[in-house]
DNA sequence: AGATGTCAGTTACGCCAGTAACATTCGAAA
DNA sequence: TTTCGAATGTTACTGGCGTAACTGACATCT
């Protein structure tokens, strides 16, 4: 194992509903059923929407997050192929968050009644999905104490180790993001605005902690990330 | 209904994992079951504990939060009699999170496994348990929003209307918070120092927005809160 | 090639919030 | 009742962040 794969692995939850594919969902809800195409920034879901649907990602990237009354955008996580998109349907309708293709994505549409009839004969099942909600709750409480306790470097360097974990790659000794972030959108994750996120990511950059390569993908140093000290 | 009881139930999710004693729960599991008493302060369960224990809560209030590397606290909820208190060791052992008692407090001890095994044969139960995290995810994706774009008096506000409809009792016009949080918790929850709510809050009091009566406890007038403009 | 649009980098300015230090009030124990 | 400690209220100083306003780099379209 790499070092670049040894710090991924370190790292804790991937609180994106992962390797679901993997279990029985797989044989009980998807075969049949064809692959939606979006585009980049097309809308999967979007607050105040009523159906009650789940979508399972084939290929591509994701982001779930929310608009504010004041039309501010909020990001909370990013999702990849293998990962469920929409879960939060289980409780609310009208939906108060959303879904947005961050390139040319492909997903597959469940309703949600289908998948809680096809839980009911299957506990084990169910017992596993409710170790992964509980695997998201545990990531945003995580996310409440970066934004509530630390200061801007801080909170950027969680969430681009948070990033690492979820959806990056080893690249050499370092780990790349292979989905393309704008700074807008790492703002939109660490609560701050654009200009501030520039600044603070050429700062790490000077230090070494992190390059940029092509496209603006970043290139994470993911150690020397986690024992960053401002 | 009385004003005060329309503000209540106008909000939105009941976040605590309420009602489940209502359901089989109660007959599955906690008969026998003596409560445990806990004094005010005390601790249910802390970081790092390896225990995977769930309580029941019967009486009084528990405080769900985190300690940060740098010994500062932040609370994600305030759970009441009723409520379950624990399910984060579902996914994460050693523990991430803590829960104390607010006040003298009584409890019921249920070690996960338990429960699983009581799920595990009634899958109603489990669909109703899958919903409960639902919404505990959403309210703490509603704590990422505030925190990520409001400033402290917004956040102040939320907390309070989020207090109120998890724990409020109405009284007269207005909304009493039973339990005795100091402003150091409070500062906690909305992620800023103490002196800042100290002003805050007297801001707010002396706009009618809320009162202080005996020991701290807070009288909340919901209605003026919720159409709150800095 | 030029026009257009988006994203990144940078600055100046003002305000809000963290820090520190202290005064005051209140409640509980002595 | 007195006393002590904890909680609250308040202030001055300072640093960090939001705001606004540009510049430059790059890609795409016409």
């Amino acid at each position: 194992m790499s070092a670049a794969e040894a710090a991924l692995h370190e790292s804790s939850v991937s609180s994106a509903l992962v390797s679901i594919f993997r279990g029985k969902f797989c044989d009980a809800l998807l075969p049949g059923r064809g692959a939606l195409h979006f585009a980049a920034d097309e809308i999967l879901y979007d607050v105040g929407d009523r159906n009650r649907v789940v979508f399972f990602v084939r290929k591509g990237f994701v982001k779930i997050g929310t608009l504010t009354p004041e039309g501010r955008e909020v990001i909370y996580d990013i999702r990849k192929d293998g990962d469920v998109v929409g879960e939060l349907c289980a409780c609310h309708t009208p939906r108060r968050d959303r879904a947005v293709a961050l390139e040319p994505a492909e997903a597959i549409r469940v309703p949600y009644s289908e998948i809680v009839d096809a839980l009911r004969g299957n506990p084990d099942l169910l017992v596993k999905l409710l170790e992964i909600f509980c695997n998201c709750l545990a990531d945003a409480y995580d996310q409440i104490t970066t934004l509530a306790s630390q200061d801007l470097p801080g909170r950027l360097v969680q969430v681009l180790l948070g990033l690492a974990s979820k959806i990056g790659r080893p690249a050499g000794e370092a780990v790349q993001i292979p989905a393309y972030l704008t700074q807008e959108e790492i703002s939109q994750m660490v609560g701050a605005r654009r200009e501030r996120v520039s600044t603070a990511l050429n700062s790490l950059r000077r230090r070494g902690l992190l390059e940029y390569s092509s496209r603006g993908h970043l290139l994470l140093h993911v150690a020397a990330l986690r024992d960053f000290a401002p």
